[in-house]
Parts: structure tokens; sequence; C-alpha cells
DNA sequence: GTCTATACATCGATAGAC
DNA sequence: GTCTATCGATGTATAGAC
């Protein structure tokens, strides 16, 4: 009997390892990290949250840093998705003050309400040290499509006279990260605010250099 | 005789408190807790760097939390003097893109070099979701002090044709910051190169407009 | 493949001797 | 004020039943 379900290879509970709990696993790990960072993490919690148990989270993943590996590797490329979809096709046409604005707005709006990436962001960040391995992926995921897209297009449009056009999209995307950074995951809201309307039309503003 | 000298109030050994042993436990647990994290560092091996036993580290500090919380502070503000320092107080005279230049250049070559100050953004990114109090001391005389002097000083100069002088601070810290988080923090300098002057030189080339 | 039970280490924090 | 010794809780990881 249990011999025909191996066979059959049919999706009943109870078969292999089941794809189900590995997700319910990684599910379950990810709030735990995210909320409690690496080492504050236990596997007890992590299996608990998933409803599983210990050795069930042990006969799916080799050991806690196994397990963390894989789950930051799948959520930077959910976010990779989330932010840089590869959506309209043409959402690079246009006037290139307009572009710049709709990608910024659209890279902020992403940003700063968006709970889990801030939480992300600090547990690659905090970790980074660590586990140098894990900011790689997220460096190679998400920071450098990113900034070589943007570099692409600041390149191509002559108009715009950049002497440099990949050393500007650095500090595109630095202003905008940096900007997510201090408001949102350090909390600076409150004692350094700045609308951020402010700072996407200035940016603009000079990249586009409309004075001259 | 062990009287006289809390009379006294002399810093021989094994007095009050010993101001020794205190600075020694924050030397401790500044290793400790910048190599480590705050969860995976433990009280064991602060005291055993501090050269000290447990007790005595908690006759010290209230508890963990408290010793971390007292190190933050106290590096927050000794990585601010060093930056920040008011040295020559007229390190603003001169022509913009000069001045912008040797602070852009003072930034990156005093974070570039500094490992324990990248660790401890590490540790201060990576803990600010669970300790937001830590991360307001480190806005507070880090990030504040810099981009308010920046932004004045913008705002001054009346040649500049900013039209909003503090998001153009923003944006030329928020751009320097990300890029030691990108090329140190986040070890990005393999994949992910660019001359830090490449930075530099078009960050004041937008600023400054040359164009105009 | 998944469970319960457990081995073994280490943690934060304190009591009591000196 | 500082030490050694220890308590109770919790950690990772695995063995063995089903």
């Amino acid at each position: 009997m249990s011999s025909m379900s191996k066979i059959a290879g049919l999706n009943g509970p109870g078969r292999q390892k089941s794809a189900e709990k590995t997700d319910a696993i990684l599910k379950g790990a990810m709030g735990e990290f995210l909320a409690h960072g690496y080492a504050a993490t236990s596997m007890e919690r992590v299996a608990a949250a998933a409803g599983v148990s210990k050795a069930t989270v042990y006969s799916h993943f080799q050991d806690k840093q196994g397990l963390f590996m894989t789950l930051v590797r799948r959520l930077a490329e959910e976010k990779y998705r989330a932010v840089f979809n590869p959506q309209d096709s043409q959402f690079l046409q246009g006037e290139p003050s307009a572009v710049l604005q709709s990608l910024a707005h659209k890279m902020l709006d992403n940003a700063m309400g968006d709970k889990q990436l801030q939480s992300f962001m600090r547990l690659i960040l905090g970790e980074s040290g660590r586990f140098p391995e894990l900011a790689q992926p997220y460096v190679e995921n998400l920071a450098k499509p990113v900034i070589e897209l943007l570099s692409q297009y600041l390149a191509s449009r002559g108009e715009l006279q950049l002497s440099d056009p990949e050393a500007t999209a650095r500090i595109f995307i630095g202003s905008l990260v940096y900007f997510v950074i201090l408001q949102e995951v350090l909390h600076g809201k409150k004692n350094l605010p700045l609308e951020r309307d402010r700072l996407i039309n200035s940016l603009i503003e000079l990249i586009t250099n409309p004075k001259h």
C-alpha cells in the first residue's frame, strides 16, 4: 500500500518529503528569522510555526544554517520579482524625467510600504558579516540588475549629457535606498522627516539638468 | 585600610566598581557584539574577553541588554567624533566644488577603511527592528548632524541655485553611504566594482551644475 | 516520512564565600 | 567588589518507534 503511493508518485499526504511541508517549514522559518534574526531563532520555534516536529525540519534541511540560506535565497528572488517585474516592457518609454520619476515612485512605494522587505534588509545587512555568501545573491539579484538597467538607460539618453551614466545610476539608486534605510529601517521618520517627493524631485532635477 | 581608599577616592585597584573594569568590560563587549551580533554574544564570552568573571559583568551592568545599549551609545559617539570632528572650523571655506569634494573624500576614506565602523553599521541595522531605541542615537548623533550641516552649507551657497538644499544634502549623503554599504558591508566590491572617485566626481558635477 | 523522547552543550542570571 | 559554583531554561541535533 505504502509502496503504491511511492510508485504512483501522486500528491497524497504522507508520501515523500512532501513539498507541502517543505513550503510550510520555509514559511514558518521566514516569519521567525525575519522577526528574531538568525541567532535568536530556534529550530524549535521554526518547527512550531510550520506545524511540524523538529525532526521533520531536520529531515528537510541539513541544519539551521542550510535552512537559513535556502530561505534567504528564496526571499531575494521573490523580492526581486516584486520590485523588478519585467512588466510593461515599455516602462522606459517617454521623457527621461517622466521615466525616472515613475521609476523612483515605484521603487519607493514598493519599499516604504513593505515591512517584510525592511525586515529582510535588516537581516541581510545584519548577517552580511557572518554570512558573506548570503549578501552576494542579494547584491547579484537585486542591486546589480537595477543599477545596470538604469545605467544602460541613462547611457542611452544622450540628451542628458551625463559624463558617467554608471556613477549617476549609483547616485539615483543610492539616494533612494538610503532614504528607505534612514526613514524606515532606522526609524528616522520622526526625528528626520523628509517628504518623499522632495527627494525624488531634486534627484530628477539634478540628473535632467533643466537649467541647462 | 579599605575604608581609606574609599574615602580618598584614589584610583587604586580593588576600590569601587572600578572604572578600569567597566572599560575592560565595554571593550570586551565591543569585540564580541561587533563580531557575533547581539543574540549570539554570550555574557560568558564577554566576561572572558574582558578578563573578569561573569558576576562582575552583572555587577557593572544590569543585564545583557543594558550592557549592549551602553556600548552602542558609546560607539555612536566615538564614531561621530571620528567622522565629524569639529576640526578646522574653516573646512567649509573655498569653492563649493572643492569643499564638497573634500567632504566626500573624508567621509569615504573614513568609512571604507574602518572595518569596525562597518561591523557597527551591520549591528545597528541588523538590530534596529528589535532595538528601535538604539537606532535613534545612531540617527541623532551621526546621520542627522551631517545632513543638517550639509543642508545649511548648500543653502548658504546661493550660486548653486538649488531648489531644495535639504533634499540635495540627502542625495549627497545617501549616495556615499549606500556606496559604502554596497561595496563594503555587502561585499559588492568584487561583483559590482566602481571606483570611488567616479561616484564623487559625478555627484559634484550634478550638484555644482557646471553645464549651467 | 514523521513523530516523541532525549542527549549534550550552553545560555542568562544569581547565591554565597571571601 | 569580585570570585566560584550553580540553577533553571533553552539551544541544536539525533535515535528509535511507528
